[in-house]
RNA sequence: GCCCGGAUGGUGGAAUGGUAGACACGCAGGACUUAAAAUCCUGUGACCAUAACGGUUGUGCGGGUUCAAGUCCCGCUCCGGGUACCA
């Protein structure tokens, strides 16, 4: 038969469609249950991309083969689809986003459906749906209505926060003002980066190394705006505990650790000459505090003001407006060449009653620690060159544990900086009584940690990277907050039974002048007047597109429920999601922000289980050759000549040279899908996306290369789609080895997501068959059967082929039997001191004498051991044998 | 700079410490064909050698552990990704 995979595809896409093949019955009987979900796409207007199919046919395949290991499978997809782009074309043609956003949506599941996917499509969901928002606004209504008890670690309720008497006291306002400092999510003034060309302001995450827009590439600016911020800072110890618990990559688990980036060490106060205040500073190193010669605060430190000395005001106050208006881009490029100011003030340092002058410099950070630092340059690199370039002090107080005695003596000396561990000198102090000299790292921090908590000059603390989160953009096409600002300055959220707030529909989508959202301009929506005639103003902002991809996991569980968020019966039993897969671009913070928001539900009782995601996998980036010239530089593909093997530019130009590259539209060697599929047809792609390598690495596209796992399929269908070659009885020996290896290797290699070796297993066993001439139907049934997960179309129609009826989706996938695995004997490779000479064929069974005995007494072993006697023999019973031989 | 990966034929890649290069592409030769495509068969790391056998060498570089190292340990080089003064 021939391979008409275009007939093949179209008649099994609709057979599957019509008889709602994977339909996932709402049966929560089955012990045995699978979630295995996809990232959902961000729909573009680009269309799929070959990267796409990649991670979505490694879970399709998963999912496949679950269902005919009896699984009850929960396999959606659906579209994040909130986003700027759709925005950016409504501000440009005045088409409102939602059509832009549904044709982009239309295209994605016409391309994926040609894909052979086996998504329950009566699932699919859409960010920008408002029964799907509605329950996103619900979400953070509750995470506004929770704080977070740091004694159990647990999110509570508003209502069962306990405001202290003294607050109390002080009125309602205090109270309110209490009750809002607690709340997981606050509306206050924030810096933030704006973007002057998108009009809109953007996450740190979104601004690059370099200041300019992720989005756009422009050069952000600072500016000051309301906002909706979220405490997850508050759950960085539950994020950090929780990352133990999952079934992750280990360099993700690392990111996510960095990220919140949890460092041990005290706050420690230092006294102010002439001033009341102390001034806090965070410190991983207490026991350097002998070596602080000086002190740092960020330029934005509250109290700066206080702090400089008349004299010295106008140069402070230059060197923070200076520093007010740096991008990262000048801080970062500016980090060789350290940059600050004197107050002219003085702090004591607690240990040993040293007055030590205050600075400003940008090399403090204001979010992070207490936006102030004791400078250690004898032991911290960076107080080191900024003492250095200041001509401040540097006293070492660790003798280093160096060999090299040069560089101890410069260490010693303070003309080097030394941030490992040693025993500790000038450490001790007649008059306040601490000494710890002699110490070592971990010893020292212990004692003065405790000197200084036993005195009251400071405390032991942990302190984290992770920042509160901006949750708001100055955005139309985003879910609406459902907040009301009155003109009394009460901020009320809606009641779940006002859910969901809308978007009202605009004339023109261009943001506010001030930095406001474009729903500023929707004045009938805007207003609104309470039962006492009390005027109120809508949030204008909208939350950002993570707000949707959040929780959308929970959504698939019962994704048409218009009473309840889902059915917590259905929670139970599908959570957790068993295995994950997407882009590593997500590492940090979609699955940060993601289980942030599922432990505030978990804490609230709205799910069930700790963490979302129990396994998760990242799929690697698809790559394309491009080619450069000797110079290296780009030359885009369509110019590119091939010559036997070789590349030039154009028909006898200049040699090129080939390498892997990013598809970009400027190298014009973007793949798209639907080319690949109308040649190749659709199992050629899925095959081709798994058998290019392991699913996690980053790999190359070659389109010589589908050819192959295309050959593969032509093969397979002419061989087990033609009858003749296939008769009733039983099986030959090999052939049923070989088949059973095939069913061993496949389930290994599928329950790992290792599918390349799987697909050259299947490949193995077809060339065996083909060598044969025929096989059994019972082999050809079995075959079909593990070919089912990869090439679900050819599959089915060979199923079909060989007179079965049913559709072979929930077939049971075949058994594979140890007896026919087993063998009788074992071609030995004999080596001399390692190197392999020569392969015996010997009997499984024999001892490891007579194995001996066997060799030795071979020619071949006579040869290579040229008379002399071997000093030993290894054995390794089915393996190998290794002579030595001393010479 | 720091953190995390990676380096194996012409190419993508395979290999529980135990025969390096499975499988596939490409290439070469052959069959079929008027011819081409498609398909099928054979060969294919490099080097030396041969009528045939065979041998040497080989997993980025340098050391080490081991009977045995692509795999484990130490020290580098290069490439990719993440991150940016986090006290």
């Amino acid at each position: 038969m021939d391979y008409n995979f275009n007939n093949i595809e179209k008649k099994w896409q609709k057979y599957w469609e019509d008889n709602k093949t994977f339909k996932t019955p709402d049966d929560l009987t089955n012990p045995k249950k699978c979630y295995i979900l996809d990232m959902f796409p961000y729909p573009s207007g680009a269309g799929l991309h070959v990267g796409h199919p990649e991670g979505y046919t490694a879970t399709d395949i998963y999912s496949r083969y679950k269902r005919m290991k009896g699984f009850n499978v929960l396999h959606p997809m659906g579209w994040d689809a909130f986003g700027l782009p759709a925005e950016q074309y409504a501000i440009q043609t005045g088409t409102h986003p939602s059509i832009t956003t549904k044709n982009n949506c239309d295209t994605f599941r016409r391309q994926i459906k040609e894909l052979g996917l086996s998504y329950d499509w009566d699932r699919e969901i859409n960010t920008t749906d408002p029964k799907y928002f509605r329950w996103t606004q619900w979400i953070f209504i509750r995470l506004y209505n929770t704080w977070f008890d740091d004694t159990i670690q647990k999110g509570r309720p508003i209502s069962e926060l306990q405001v202290p008497d003294d607050i109390r006291k002080k009125g309602p306002a205090e109270t309110v003002k209490y009750i809002d400092s607690r709340r997981l999510a606050y509306y206050d003034n924030a810096q933030v980066w704006w973007c002057p060309n998108c009009r809109i302001v953007c996450a740190n995450e979104e601004v690059l190394n370099d200041g300019s827009h992720e989005k756009c590439g422009h050069r952000v600016e600072k500016k000051n705006l309301k906002q909706w911020m979220l405490r997850i800072p508050l759950y960085a110890e539950r994020l950090l505990k929780g990352i133990d618990t999952v079934d992750w990559p280990e360099g993700i688990k690392d990111m996510q650790r960095n990220w919140i980036g949890r460092s041990t060490g005290a706050e420690v106060d230092f006294s102010v000459e002439g001033l009341a205040e102390k001034l806090t500073v965070f410190t991983t190193r207490p026991d350097t505090l002998f070596g602080a010669t000086y002190m740092v605060i960020a330029p934005e430190h509250p109290m700066t003001g206080q702090i400089t000395v008349k004299e010295h005001a106008d140069a402070v106050n230059d060197y923070i407006k200076a520093s007010s208006l740096k991008s990262d881009l000048d801080r970062t490029d500016l980090a060789k060449e350290k940059t600050g100011v004197f107050t002219g003030r003085y702090a004591i340092n607690p240990v040993n009653n040293k007055r030590i002058p205050i600075w400003i410099a940008d090399y403090v950070l204001t979010g992070y620690g207490t936006g102030a630092i004791m400078a250690v340059p004898a032991h911290d690199t960076r107080d080191f060159e900024f003492a250095k370039k200041f001509n401040l002090p540097v006293i070492c107080i660790q003798d280093p544990d160096v060999q090299d005695s040069e560089q101890k003596a410069r260490i010693l000396e303070g003309n080097e900086c030394w941030t490992e561990d040693g025993k500790y000198i000038n450490s001790s102090d007649k008059s306040t009584g601490i000494d710890i000299n002699g110490l070592n790292k971990e010893a020292g921090i212990q004692k003065i940690i405790k000197w200084l908590e036993s005195r009251n000059l400071g405390t032991a603390r942990i302190n984290y990277k992770l920042r509160d989160w901006l949750f708001s953009r100055q955005r139309y096409w985003g879910e609406p907050f459902p907040v009301i600002h009155w003109e009394d300055g009460e901020i009320s959220l809606l009641d779940d039974k006002e859910l969901p707030l809308m978007l009202p529909d605009l004339e023109k989508y261009l943001p506010g002048d001030s930095g406001e959202s474009p729903l500023s301009n929707a004045d009938m929506w805007l207003t609104v007047t309470d039962a006492k005639g009390r005027k109120g103003r809508r949030e204008t902002n909208t939350m950002p597109q993570w707000a949707g991809s959040c929780w959308y996991y929970l959504r698939f569980i019962d994704p048409k429920n218009d009473q309840l968020i889902f059915d917590h019966e259905k929670e139970k039993y599908w959570m957790p999601v068993d295995l994950y897969i997407g882009g590593a671009e997500h590492a940090v913070l979609h699955l940060l922000y993601s289980r942030f928001w599922h432990k505030v539900l978990f804490d609230l009782g709205i799910v069930s289980t700790d963490e979302p995601y129990m396994k998760l996998f990242n799929q690697g980036m698809i790559l394309a050759f491009a080619y450069e010239t000797e110079t290296g530089m780009k030359i885009p593909a369509d110019q590119v000549v091939e010559k036997e093997g070789k590349f030039y530019h154009g028909e006898g130009g200049p040699l090129l040279r080939q390498i892997v590259a990013k598809m970009s539209k400027s190298l014009k060697n973007v793949v798209n899908p639907d080319d690949v599929t109308s040649k190749y047809g659709a199992d050629s792609l899925r095959l081709y996306e798994m058998f290019m390598g392991p699913l996690d690495v980053t790999k190359p596209w070659d389109d010589k290369g589908v050819k192959g796992v295309f050959n593969f399929l032509g093969r397979t269908c002419r061989f087990f789609g033609s009858l003749e070659n296939i008769y009733e009885g039983p099986e030959d020996p090999e052939v049923l080895k070989g088949l059973h290896h095939l069913i061993k290797k496949a389930e290994g290699d599928i329950e790992n997501l290792r599918f390349n070796t799987a697909i050259s297993a299947m490949m193995i066993f077809l060339n065996l068959a083909t060598k044969k001439g025929k096989v059994s139907h019972d082999t050809a049934c079995q075959f079909a059967k593990v070919l089912a997960p990869f090439a679900p179309h050819l599959a089915e129609e060979l199923w079909q082929i060989l007179g079965n009826k049913n559709t072979l989706a929930y077939e049971p996938w075949p058994v594979y039997n140890e007896e026919y695995l087993k063998e009788d004997n074992f071609e030995y490779p004999v080596s001399f001191n390692g190197k392999m000479r020569f392969s015996i064929l010997l009997p499984v069974s024999m001892s490891k004498e007579e194995i001996t005995k066997a060799v030795l007494a071979d020619d071949r072993a006579k040869k290579w051991l040229g008379g002399s006697a071997p000093s030993n023999i290894i054995v390794v019973p089915n393996r190998i044998v290794n002579i030595v031989v001393k010479n």
